[in-house]
RNA sequence: CGAGGUGUAGCGCAGUUUGGUAGCGCGUUUGGUUCGGGACCAAAAGGUCGCAGGUUCAAAUCCUGUCACCUCGACCA
């Protein structure tokens, strides 16, 4: 009986199949991420799910903090005028882009878009501020959230609305600006496999596929459990290609005036989408300790006999002080096992089950959320265990994924080779640099490329596509 | 945006073909017995049938529009 409801609920519960984007839809509502609102596209996020934001977004202020940048707001609303200075931007987002008409009733002599992102906000203040060399760089981020009018979305996907953050820098040469850009990639980088447990394959787009305005866009990517790809960071060098439009120029040290060197950088909540379809299993969510709102939920056995629940508290409280996220499930209307089975579904990576066997022998039985490994754990000391206990699932996690990611990437090449390999994975093909090349693949195998590794060594010398000579290395895949 | 599918109680569904009193399972509440992997018994509460129009004496059911979700495609930095 309760093995049957057992199967029937985890029925939608299995990635890697066909199903994986409902297995995805039933994750996110089912551990109480977000839910659905009156708006098209925009979601609502629930404290779980953003909870998860929050130890994702202190993660990365820290990290820009530590490399020089300050955090800034900007007006969410962003003047007609100023959107069209840069032409190729224009065009990107124009589509995509809603407006404001009115306000206090009346119609207003300038339409103002709600911004799709803030370039340009940024560049019409950088311009009013950088008046000297002595002023650069000037390093600034903004946590925000940006509108985008999609056309069809999914939760932390790909919705309407979205948190993110976008940095934005000016510089006083080419080669400032290039380091700043490269600089934030990799910190996006370690920032993916260290605290998210996802490996990203980092590098440049190819011109069809960079930022609309940016001389050179670079990306990290990941690679979900159906072997699709998903942008978890982009990082961009616009050269001068905004401030000489926005007029960002510099009193140099030479006496000359010279234009900024710009770069920005971004990366949203479709990483909690990241997180859900690299780590998760037929169970639900499995989070990185690094980002779960609760790391460590202890599980009273037997709750109503004398003494379980005080020495639960006491445990949560030696844990508190440690600095873990702890929780006490001591809701009396559910039953062990089901409890069990909640918290695994919302991949809490550490459960601790005390009962009266456990206190009697002085140790708590801890499980591993990932491997399901169950063994006791002495009191004594139990911070220090469950902190080297959540270290190792972190560092399990990422493993796997990395596995995962070797084994599902492989050299194409030939057409027949793409078409097989970007069926479940990446392919490592050699380029041409022709566009032409890049829209046949698209058209003919639905994969586009994502990036041109750091590392070249060549692994052919014939375009994947037409045959000829190239001596370009890049990454193909089907993308979110 | 194109093709197809779904929308009925918190969740999962039946009822729609052929218009005529709103149903089932799970969950929830209360009481009792349980308690180391989704407990059991009893009683109770809970629904604008996605939304808006229309046809009809009468609409969950027929018609039109619209919104949301799923699948495939298109588009997308």
């Amino acid at each position: 009986m309760a093995k049957e409801k057992q199967q029937e609920f985890v029925q939608h519960l299995t990635p890697r199949d066909e199903d994986f984007s409902q297995w995805y839809t039933d994750v996110v509502l089912k551990c109480d991420l977000m839910d659905y609102t009156p708006v098209r596209g925009c979601m609502a996020i629930k404290p779980y799910g953003y909870g998860i934001w929050e130890l994702m977004q202190q993660e990365m202020d820290a990290r820009f903090k530590a490399t020089g940048h300050k955090n800034v707001s900007m007006p969410m609303l962003i003047p007609e005028s100023l959107l069209l200075k840069e032409a190729d931007h224009v065009e990107g987002f124009a589509p995509e882009v809603a407006w404001v008409t009115q306000g206090g009733g009346e119609e207003l002599t300038e339409r103002l878009a709600i911004r799709p992102t803030s370039e340009t906000i940024f560049c019409t203040m950088y311009a009013k501020w950088a008046q000297s060399w002595r002023d650069l760089p000037m390093k600034y981020n903004q946590w925000c959230s940006v509108l985008r009018w999609e056309k069809s979305t999914r939760p932390f996907l790909r919705t309407a609305e979205f948190l993110w953050q976008e940095g934005h820098t000016i510089h006083a040469t080419p080669e400032e600006a290039q380091q700043e850009t490269l600089a934030m990639l990799d910190v996006y980088r370690e920032f993916c496999e260290n605290v998210l447990a996802i490996p990203v394959y980092s590098g440049q787009k190819s011109d069809k596929e960079k930022f609309a305005g940016a001389r050179a866009t670079y990306s990290v990517e990941a690679m979900m459990q159906d072997g699709k790809a998903l942008q978890t960071g982009t990082s961009h060098n616009f050269g001068t290609n905004f401030s000489e439009p926005f007029q960002i120029q510099f009193l140099d040290k030479d006496g000359a005036l010279k234009y900024a060197h710009e770069t920005s950088w971004g990366t949203s909540t479709r990483m909690i989408g990241a997180v859900i379809m690299t780590h998760g299993d037929e169970r639900g969510l499995k989070l990185p300790p690094r980002i779960a709102p609760i790391q460590v939920v202890i599980v009273p056995i037997a709750a109503h006999k004398g003494g379980v629940l005080e020495a639960c508290a006491e445990i949560a409280g030696g844990l508190k002080a440690a600095g873990i996220r702890v929780e006490v499930d001591d809701r009396d209307t559910y039953s062990a096992g089901y409890k069990f089975n909640d918290w695994e579904m919302k991949g809490v990576p550490l459960r601790l089950e005390v009962g009266p066997r456990d206190l009697e022998a002085r140790q708590v039985t801890a499980v591993r959320r990932d491997s399901f490994e169950k063994a006791p754990l002495a009191l004594d000391g139990l911070p220090q265990r469950i902190q080297a206990l959540l270290a190792e699932v972190q560092r399990s996690l990422y493993e796997i994924a990395l596995a995962f990611q070797q084994a599902h990437t492989a050299v194409a090449r030939d057409m027949r080779e793409l078409a097989a390999q970007v069926n479940g994975g990446y392919a490592k093909a050699m380029w041409c640099g022709e566009r032409a090349c890049e829209d046949a693949i698209k058209e003919q195998l639905g994969a586009t490329s994502r990036n041109m590794p750091f590392d070249q060594t060549p692994v052919g010398d014939a375009c994947v596509c037409c045959g000829k000579k190239a001596d370009i290395v890049m990454y193909f895949a089907k993308a979110y």
